[in-house]
DNA sequence: GCGTGATCATAA
DNA sequence: TTATGATCACGC
């Protein structure tokens, strides 16, 4: 269980040992103490399967796993097995250079490959009781990054055009902008208006769970 | 302070 | 019931 997984088969392999265990049995496994709420803890599960796997860029801007370029996602589900949440993918980088196109985003970068681990995140389970899912290891469809590109695009624009503000969550069908910060006093500056002092709330991208349940069923259906 | 891991709380 | 806007904890 220990050290970060030399192959892309290593880190399957050992992702597909933790389906069916609760989030009670891994983190006993692993030492660490249930959480008395989720609100004082809530990445505590995406933490939790980054040491079980043996990720090593927690809180770098790198993949979890940087030696084979993958991303660790765990994907909180109801009771039909359908996402509950958006995901969240990365922040919204407001300078021209990172806007200036999809196949260099951070976007495209982060979604590369990721291993998404659903679990069960029923209101109604406790913690305690929650079941990790089957390890799903994704790359986008052309499809799927038709989808994103299409939505990056529409976004990205309007940041470079100084239309940020006009930005709202409803925009993208599967990825929108959403603010992501301590709270809502915090700013940041937005180098996409030269000379001027532009500051506004820090956001960040995420996928609707219109698209991650693509993910799911269509693994589900092939896999 | 910023980016990582995300879910919470309430409006719609 | 669902999605938006807000927020919590941690590492560096």
């Amino acid at each position: 269980m220990n050290g970060t997984p030399a192959s892309e088969h290593d880190l399957l392999t050992r992702a597909k040992t933790l389906a069916g265990i609760t989030l009670q049995q891994l983190a006993s496994q692993l030492a660490v103490p249930l959480p008395a709420n989720m609100t004082q803890a809530k990445g505590w599960t995406g933490n939790l399967l980054e040491l079980a796997l043996g990720a090593t860029a927690s809180s770098t801007p790198q993949p979890d796993f940087v030696n084979l370029g993958i991303e660790l996602k765990t994907l909180p589900v109801n009771s039909l097995g359908r996402p509950k949440e958006s995901t969240y993918v990365c922040v919204v980088q407001l300078n021209p250079t990172a806007l200036a196109n999809w196949e260099t985003s951070l976007v495209r970068e982060k979604l590369a490959q990721v291993l998404w681990i659903p679990y069960e995140a029923d209101n109604r389970i406790p913690m305690s009781a929650r079941r990790i899912g089957s390890p799903i290891l994704w790359r986008p469809s052309p499809e799927q990054q038709k989808q994103l590109r299409h939505d990056w695009q529409e976004l990205t624009d309007m940041i470079v055009l100084g239309q940020i503000e006009q930005i709202s969550s409803s925009m993208g069908k599967y990825l929108q902008i959403r603010p992501k910060a301590a709270n809502s006093r915090m700013r940041v500056r937005d180098r996409n208006q030269p000379g001027t002092s532009a500051i506004t709330l820090p956001r960040g991208f995420y996928l609707r769970p219109c698209f991650t349940r693509q993910v799911l069923e269509h693994e589900g259906n092939t896999g």
